[in-house]
DNA sequence: CTTGGTCATTAGGTAGAAACGAATGCAAAT
DNA sequence: ATTTGCATTCGTTTCTACCTAATGACCAAG
């Protein structure tokens, strides 16, 4: 019975045998410094048989004795001394390879992109953000401000290494990210105190559509989640959208000049503003009944190694929401 | 059920898994040209799997992502750069370490030295001498006389490549080395034609032990293997050797000035020279059914490889013997 | 809006390399 | 004359490098 040989996807049999092999190399290099199989399998740590295995397959793979023992110590032959010649160089750059390495990666300059809407930025992102701009003041720090469904694409194209967003129910998934949940905020429904919703003693899809919105860009999460509710009651051609705002304190001016009413998330303890001057007082109502919440997640691509500084952001931002 | 960890000599488990490799390295160098897991799969001969895992197991070792695959593209990270830039010359380096030393052997001055008794030098071996120094002129050929034990002594040793040499019966084994055999040549008896024992009708060792001695140096390999014979029989100690040389005219000269009788081998070609002015003729009997033979190798070190134009001399030896 | 192709990725399996211990043999030192 | 230290051979075990096949994501054209 004749051994079959494994075919390859070419239909070649494997060749991985056939080569000058860098352990084989360096085993030869070493015994040019210890003179002796002995002593040579004793500084690698190998067992002499192996130390001896690999020489003999160099002089195999060259066709050329390399050494010769004669009596108990251990000559090299002239091929010898000049295959050590030419690699040494060699074996001693891959030995110190990953320390090289090390060096070169501690003076070269670490960065971080973070995206984020401005509301994250200016709301639970800004201590982080501080903090971590102070532990690691050599990491070139780029913050991109981008409503969360810009940000989402972003990601999505390794614009950014880490991003703070909101995701609507009905967003699609992002495979290849890890999400973490920060935080649940619940919708609101801001309006003049004397507008009609405010009065109503129950809220329905049907009364909110029929008055103007004023909402956040349609780039954004709470906008995209606001749409697909409507869009399920089959009342989105029915949405009069009269202006949108990146800016959750643009939004309450325009609705306190009354060009609409508007919904939002806010954290438990935000306060409305007071009125300014030719504006009306405001009022808030808790519509999670209808719109649901709006869920806050770090995203960051998913991947086997984490850099430390980015894993330290990503922790501090996550501590900053457990409070 | 733990896994038992296999000892080592020194009681400590294997450890050569975690280790960079270089293959690892060079897959990510290749990797860094291709641009691609499949490109660079195709480049190396190997299948995309094995291409992905080496470089995995890359990052694995450095703890930090070196590629990301952003969509079809791949792309280095930083650190993948930085690791590309610093390996790259040592790839470069290991994969022309063949070639680079094939060339400087090429240019290195290739040497043969050979240990011969002069008798061979100035017979069989005048021939193929000639023959190789026209073959290969660029070797750096070294020619050392001496008598046939002393020249073992000297390949023993590793004073040279090859030699050609009588062994006497008795003499030890050779272990270490390889030995053809490449002629026996009878001993005979030389005399004077009117020496008694060119008369006699039968010959004895008691006989001959009685007549003077001229012999060949007491390292050739003739000189030993008549005192082995005397010794067998009991006579060493009767031996009365007047005279040694190292030359077949000298022992011949001798003789025919009746300093004794010699015993030593001649081709059967070979004639004994007319009497010169005050020297009396000789003759000589085979006396091979006393003394044997002696017998003439190729000796060379055992060894994996032989260099070629080594080979090429050893070849040319045997060839001139067959004839 | 599916669909087919191409890519990366995972999983499982096999041949071969790389290591070991033990046994042998040579040579020098005690 | 032993012992000891080394190189060498042998047979076996463990680990690696590689494969094929299957899965999943993305992209471009039907």
């Amino acid at each position: 019975m004749t051994k079959k040989p494994v075919a390859t996807a070419k239909g070649l049999p494997r060749r991985y045998f056939k080569e000058v092999r860098f352990r084989q190399i360096r085993a030869l290099v070493e015994l040019s410094r210890h003179r002796s199989f002995a002593a040579t399998a004793a500084a690698m740590g190998l067992a002499v048989p192996s130390v001896w295995q690999q020489v003999r397959a160099l002089e195999d793979e060259f066709g050329v004795p390399l050494v010769i023992a004669s009596g108990s110590q251990l000559e090299l032959t002239e091929d010898g001394a000049l295959l050590v010649e030419i690699a040494s160089p060699l074996v001693e750059g891959f030995e110190s390879l990953k320390a090289v390495f090390a060096d070169r990666q501690r003076h070269s300059p670490r960065t971080l992109r973070i995206v984020a809407p401005s509301s994250m930025l200016h709301g639970a992102l800004r201590k982080p953000v501080a903090a971590f701009r102070r532990k690691y003041p050599e990491v070139r720090l780029t913050i991109i401000d981008l409503p969360s469904y810009a940000a989402r694409e972003l990601l999505e194209g390794g614009g950014a290494d880490i991003g703070v967003i909101g995701i609507a129910c009905d967003d699609p998934p992002m495979p290849q990210h890890h999400l973490w949940l920060l935080a649940r905020y619940p919708f609101h429904l801001i309006s003049p105190v004397d507008h009609s919703l405010a009065q109503a003693k129950r809220l329905s899809l049907i009364e909110i559509v029929k008055s103007p919105l004023v909402l956040a860009s349609d780039t954004s999460s709470s906008h995209r989640q606001i749409r697909q509710v409507f869009e399920k009651a089959g009342l989105a051609h029915r949405m009069n959208v009269t202006t949108t705002a990146t800016n959750r304190a643009l939004l309450l001016d325009y609705v306190a000049i009354r060009l609409g009413v508007t919904i939002c998330t806010s954290a438990a303890d935000t306060r409305l503003p007071r009125p300014g001057p030719g504006e009306c007082e405001l009022t808030q109502r808790d519509v999670s009944t209808l719109f649901g919440h709006e869920e806050v997640f770090i995203v960051q691509r998913k991947g086997r190694h984490e850099l430390p500084h980015v894993r330290a952001f990503r922790e501090a931002v996550a501590a900053a929401f457990k409070k």
